[in-house]
DNA sequence: ATCCTCCCCTAC
DNA sequence: TAAGGTAGGGGAGGAT
């Protein structure tokens, strides 16, 4: 079957078709630029950035925005739009065909590796593809944006592929027949593709690719090489989280805007007294339809550098720019400019560059130190001068604030240009109280009156009228647009070939939207226009409360990463306090290397191109309401990450964000009465009067203590009690379906159908207005999104409770001048869709199988996340998260647990299962084709089928070294799964069982001797390979037990003792494994290898049942007795 | 249709 | 050495 697919695929590619030849030789790598940019393509090092001529605004902000991106998506859409279907179809086949050739696999040196053959090459294309797949590689059947090909193999290059390919890894392939000959992956360097061979291997500048060199910070790999640098400078180091955000400009930036916004509220409450709605919009909307207004837009001058020079009045006029590096130095420094000075901008420095860069443009340029304590000073200022003259503000920034004067400037009628002339007194005004100077932009809206602002730095004011506004957007970019920036821009390119917004004016709504979005497409679509409708929000209420820190995390180990979390949570913990709010949700937010990315990132201990992850989870504390508890929340985000089931050394950022925010309580004895009840009753004067009160009727008090979970179902456990890490484990359904029962369980005093608001604060409760405003939603006044707004976050599970999880590649987490992927977030965004059919089979996945799964939501929901693994897994390559280090491959490098070897470890509760196997599987047995196995007592299990034979197959080709984490993560998953099922019932425990007793059998005939002899893996290697099996088997089985006991236990109502028997005990063995199930095996990244090592293991291994010393006899035997 | 989750994007 | 945070808008795609 295999040579006959063999000789499919070799036709294949004899004949291909002119249209997909076509298509190929369009197609763009990853990574690849445009020939016209070919020398700074890597955009990963932060030392490529053009010198920008010296010109214009126009020409500096192409600058900035430079390096030109490359959109592979857009170019994979418009090269491919046409084949994208006949395309799948093939990718279909020929893995198909891949996935046929698996089973002849011989080894896995080419674990990770997606190949990709250019053209004719010695050894042909089909050979060279037997190869790959039979050691473990993926041969990918075309270049485009879906397949991600890790390395070229070609004999020849045409100009224009030497050009397309010059940011891949391409070599020759020799490197794969070499490599198959010294049975190891030899460095493809050493075969790295030429244009003449003859040339000796370095070949540095030309055709070397940036994206091959390595962009390390060499600093960071100089001092990392030191563990104790490492130990006491990084993440892990006790102490860390709190002395970065002392030292964050960006956290800096952050809370100080939070501050502004709540001083700016906290003000115009104190004004407006009982009459102010906090989260409503501005009262002036409704007025504000006829009566046009008057907007300010005020924003110093390049706020961090001109408060410094206040005490160095010396420096003045000179380039100077605020960074953490000091001195003369900074040649080769990473450190950010935050600000830079006018002068330094004549040059080409801008705010958010890296020092070096800075450096380049301005070799003169002199650092200057932060000072946060200044800017707080200066800023409040400001803001006092704001609230005494503005009717309405609203805090931007640190150092920039929107206010809207239009009844204000009345008092200056008699000027030519009346809100000119307020705005020059309020500059005057701030100069004088600051000595700093503002710049201010007025217009009739928000996004006139930014635009306005542009013109009037630095140190002006402008007023831009209706009359002047189609002028001058016709001169902008759509970058020049707040709110669009590198994403929209490439979008719009794209799509229209410009960006200028001269271009885009011809575009219409639709098309706009088509590009990009409904929301923003239309956004853009009216800016154009000059029509913006925004109105001021000066009363914002917090809708999320989150840290998060993405520099210097270098863990080592899982303990250090624990570690940190629950010192940012205990951060959260005192935000959470001084906001006064307690959440009900918990985000975790991970960054991942990008298994791309060097170890070390460009920018010093910087996180680098990563991955980025979130997960959400409720969260309560122990009475099961809204918790600020830093311990609860550590430990729980702790269960989340683990839940990811990353290596510890590959994280580059965490962050943890709480929503569903409610007022903080006070003790719990007295918060109850006005908890639930007040709210309700105060709504009695809004318009879900009716609802309300309907609901208020039903209410019971919450109860004062902590309490046993209320159980409806006499028998049944109250899943409260479900170990969080396990319930993370679950497929999303079924988390929900559990939380709903704690939910059932535990609160009768929780409204029945919807909790109102999060009220506002006591403190604002006395003074504020009826509950209707207080309590709506801002959005849902603004405009009838169909988004539901988040102020509405925790009605019980209904609405977003704030923003997602926000912070990524931005600004912060994502500087345009350092890393990579800042250009590439489209390119590499996660996918979420369903698997293409050629995906399935890829991960070999049958087809019809997936179909039945579909129509089962629960199992939908699993395979949704192990897809979302199995992409990981193949993103990264294969198999291996980290670069294939030696060390980090050899079991000696395995680092164990500590608490691996304290620990007594339990004893045995399995029956010995062979023998009983025998008896029972005999007619069974005949039914199923004999494959090519000897009669050992393996035969029990041959026609069990492929299921056992992947757990088989698991161990055995991993005998040698420690499984890994994401296979047993998936192993365990699945089992999960099985025994969750409410639709397998019965028949998903005994095929559970029947696994896992397989992978018992197994390594008790490998390691049979080391199940109880933990503390012999420091002695040797081979111990401590057995002793990582063992401990994976007894996590799962573990797992399994509390699942199977919360999920059964009460409902069965069987003590624990006979539902051990149940579960393990005295059932037919082996039951039967149905096919369905070794799809999930194989998703789980539990690879496919040939059955003929498998033959030599079963030969070479002991009859286990037959094993006199078989150290569970006695327990089995105990067991066995009190069960019957 | 509309919701939810997991992202991505943007700004300072 | 350096300190790439944080909140909210919103889109894609799956669930309901
Ligand atoms: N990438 C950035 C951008 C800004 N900031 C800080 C320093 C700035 O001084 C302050 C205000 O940012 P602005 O965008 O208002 O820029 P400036 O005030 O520096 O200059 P100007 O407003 O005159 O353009 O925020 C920063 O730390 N990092
Ligand atoms: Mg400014």
């Amino acid at each position: 079957m295999a040579t006959l697919a063999r000789t499919q695929s070799t036709e294949y590619f004899s004949e291909p078709d002119a249209s997909f030849v076509a298509a190929l030789n369009a197609a763009v790598l990853a990574g690849d630029l445009p020939p016209s940019d070919v020398s700074d393509g890597d955009d990963d090092s932060e030392d490529l950035e053009p010198p920008p001529p010296a010109q214009p605004s126009k020409k500096r902000r192409r600058y900035e925005e430079s390096p030109e991106p490359v959109d592979e998506e857009v170019y994979g859409a418009a090269h491919f739009g046409d084949f994208g279907e006949y395309m799948q179809r093939k990718r279909a086949k020929l893995q198909i065909q891949n996935a046929e050739i698996i089973p002849q696999t011989h080894s896995q040196i080419f674990h990770g590796l997606a190949i990709y053959v250019n053209g004719q090459t010695e050894p042909p294309q089909h050979e060279l593809r037997r190869l790959l797949v039979e050691n473990g590689g993926i041969f990918e059947p075309y270049l485009d944006r879906k397949s991600s090909v890790t390395h070229i193999i070609t004999d020849n290059l045409t100009n224009a592929k030497i050009n397309e390919f010059q940011h891949m890894k391409v070599a020759r392939p020799q490197w794969l027949t070499e490599s198959v000959k010294a049975g190891t992956l030899l460095p493809w360097k050493d075969y790295k593709w030429t244009k003449d061979p003859a040339l000796p291997l370095p070949q540095p500048a030309a055709n070397v690719p940036r994206y091959a060199a390595d962009p390390s910070n060499v600093n960071a790999n100089r001092v990392m090489a030191d563990p104790a640098w490492r130990a006491a400078n990084t993440a892990a180091a006790p102490g860390y989280v709190k002395k970065y955000f002392e030292n964050s400009r960006l956290h800096f930036l952050s809370t100080s805007k939070a501050e502004a916004q709540q001083l700016v509220r906290e003000a115009q409450l104190q004004v407006k007294g009982r009459d102010a709605n906090p989260g409503a919009v501005s009262p002036r909307k409704g007025k504000g339809r006829e009566a046009e207004r008057v907007i300010m837009h005020c924003d110093f001058d390049c706020f961090f550098v001109s408060a410094g020079l206040l005490t160095r009045p010396e420096l003045r006029g000179k380039p100077v720019v605020v960074c953490h590096a000091q001195g003369q130095g900074g040649a080769a420094s990473t450190s950010e400019v935050a600000c830079a000075s006018y002068e330094a901008r004549k040059s080409g420095v801008r705010n958010g560059m890296s020092l070096q860069q800075a450096r380049g443009h301005c070799p003169s340029v002199v650092t200057m130190p932060y000072d946060f304590e200044a800017y707080k000073k200066i800023s409040l200022k400001f803001y006092t001068i704001l609230l005494s003259r503005a009717d309405e503000v609203e805090a931007v920034s640190i150092d920039e604030a929107l206010i809207d004067v239009t009844e204000q400037i009345r008092a200056y009628i008699t000027s030519p240009d009346p809100a000119k002339e307020f705005a020059e007194r309020l500059r005057a005004e701030v100069k004088e109280a600051t000595q700093c100077e503002i710049s201010v932009g007025i217009s009739h809206n928000v996004l006139l009156a930014r635009l306005a602002t542009r013109r009037a730095k630095p140190a002006g004011s402008v007023h831009l009228f209706p009359k002047d506004v189609e002028e001058l957007i016709s001169t902008l970019d759509i970058t020049d647009l707040r709110g669009f920036a590198h994403s929209a821009r490439d979008k719009v390119e794209a799509k229209f070939g410009s960006t200028a917004l001269r271009d885009l004016a011809k575009k219409s709504r639709g098309q706009l939207i088509d590009a990009l979005g409904p929301k923003t497409g239309a956004k853009l679509y009216d800016a154009i226009r000059g029509v913006d409708d925004t109105q001021l929000v000066s009363d914002r209420v917090p809708q999320s409360v989150s840290a998060e820190l993405n520099y210097g995390i270098r863990f080592k180990t899982q303990e250090e990463a624990d570690g940190f979390v629950m010192d940012l949570a205990r951060d959260v913990e005192g935000r959470l306090h001084n906001a006064k709010v307690e959440g009900r949700q918990l985000t975790l937010k991970i960054m991942k290397r990008h298994p791309d990315a060097p170890i070390e990132a460009p920018k010093f201990m910087g996180h680098g191109h990563c991955e980025d992850f979130s997960k959400q989870q409720p969260l309560a504390g122990p009475n099961g309401r809204a918790t600020s508890d830093g311990k609860v929340i550590g430990e729980l985000a702790c269960r989340m990450l683990a839940s990811f089931h990353f290596d510890p050394q590959e994280l580059r950022g965490i962050g943890i964000q709480i929503q569903k925010l409610e007022p903080t309580t006070g003790p719990v004895v007295n918060r109850q009465p006005n908890q639930q009840i007040l709210p309700f009753h105060r709504t009695d004067v809004s318009t879900s009067h009716v609802t309300m009160k309907a609901s208020s009727s039903k209410l019971a008090p919450p109860p004062l203590q902590p309490q046993p979970p209320k159980t409806f179902e006499a028998d049944v456990l109250v899943p409260e009690e479900v170990d969080p890490e396990i319930l993370e484990a679950l497929p999303s359904s079924i988390r929900r379906e559990i939380e709903e029962h704690q939910q059932r369980a535990r609160s009768e005093s929780l409204a029945p159908q919807k909790q109102p608001q999060p009220q506002p604060a006591p403190e604002a409760r006395a003074v504020s207005k009826p509950i209707s405003a207080a309590f709506l939603p801002p959005k849902a006044l603004q405009r009838g999104g169909s988004r539901p707004p988040s102020g509405r976050g925790f009605a019980r599970g209904r609405g977003r409770g704030g923003g997602g999880y926000g912070g990524g590649r931005g600004g912060g987490t994502g500087n345009r001048y350092i890393d990579k992927k800042f250009f590439e977030s489209r390119k590499l965004r996660n996918r979420r869709e369903q698997p293409t059919d050629a995906e399935l089979k890829a991960m070999g996945i049958d087809l019809e199988f997936w179909e039945g799964l579909k129509k089962d939501n629960a199992s939908k929901a699993l395979f949704r996340d192990i897809l979302r693994n199995q992409r990981i897994l193949i993103a990264h390559g294969g198999r291996a998260p980290t670069p294939p280090s030696p060390k980090q491959i050899k079991p000696k490098k395995y680092e164990p647990r500590p608490d691996l070897y304290r620990h007594p470890l339990p004893r045995a509760r399995y029956p010995e299962p062979p023998r009983l196997a025998q008896r029972i599987h005999e007619p069974v047995e005949d039914e199923q084709p004999q494959k090519k196995k000897k009669k050992t007592k393996k035969v029990f299990f041959k026609e069990t089928d492929d299921l056992q034979d992947l757990v088989e197959s698991w161990v055995n080709s991993f005998k040698n070294f420690p499984p890994e984490a994401q296979d047993i993560a998936f192993v365990s998953r699945f089992l999960l799964k099985a025994m969750d099922s409410k639709q397998f019932s019965d028949v998903s425990v005994e095929r559970t069982i029947a696994i896992v007793k397989w992978w018992l059998v197994l390594l008790r005939r490998y390691w049979g001797d080391y199940e109880f002899y933990g503390s012999r893996v420091d002695e040797e290697e081979e111990g401590m390979v057995a002793e990582a099996w063992w401990k994976a088997f007894r996590d799962v089985k573990e797992q399994l037990d509390v699942i199977a006991r919360k999920k059964w236990g009460g409902k069965l109502a069987i003590s624990q003792t006979e539902f051990k028997m149940a579960f393990l005990g005295w059932r037919k063995w082996p039951t039967p494994i149905l096919r369905p199930y070794w799809p999930f095996m194989v998703a789980a990244g539990v690879s496919l290898y040939g059955v003929s090592k498998l033959q030599d293991m079963a030969v070479r291994a002991p009859s286990y049942a037959n094993d006199p010393k078989n150290p569970y006899a006695a327990a089995i035997a105990e067991e066995k007795s009190s069960a019957h």
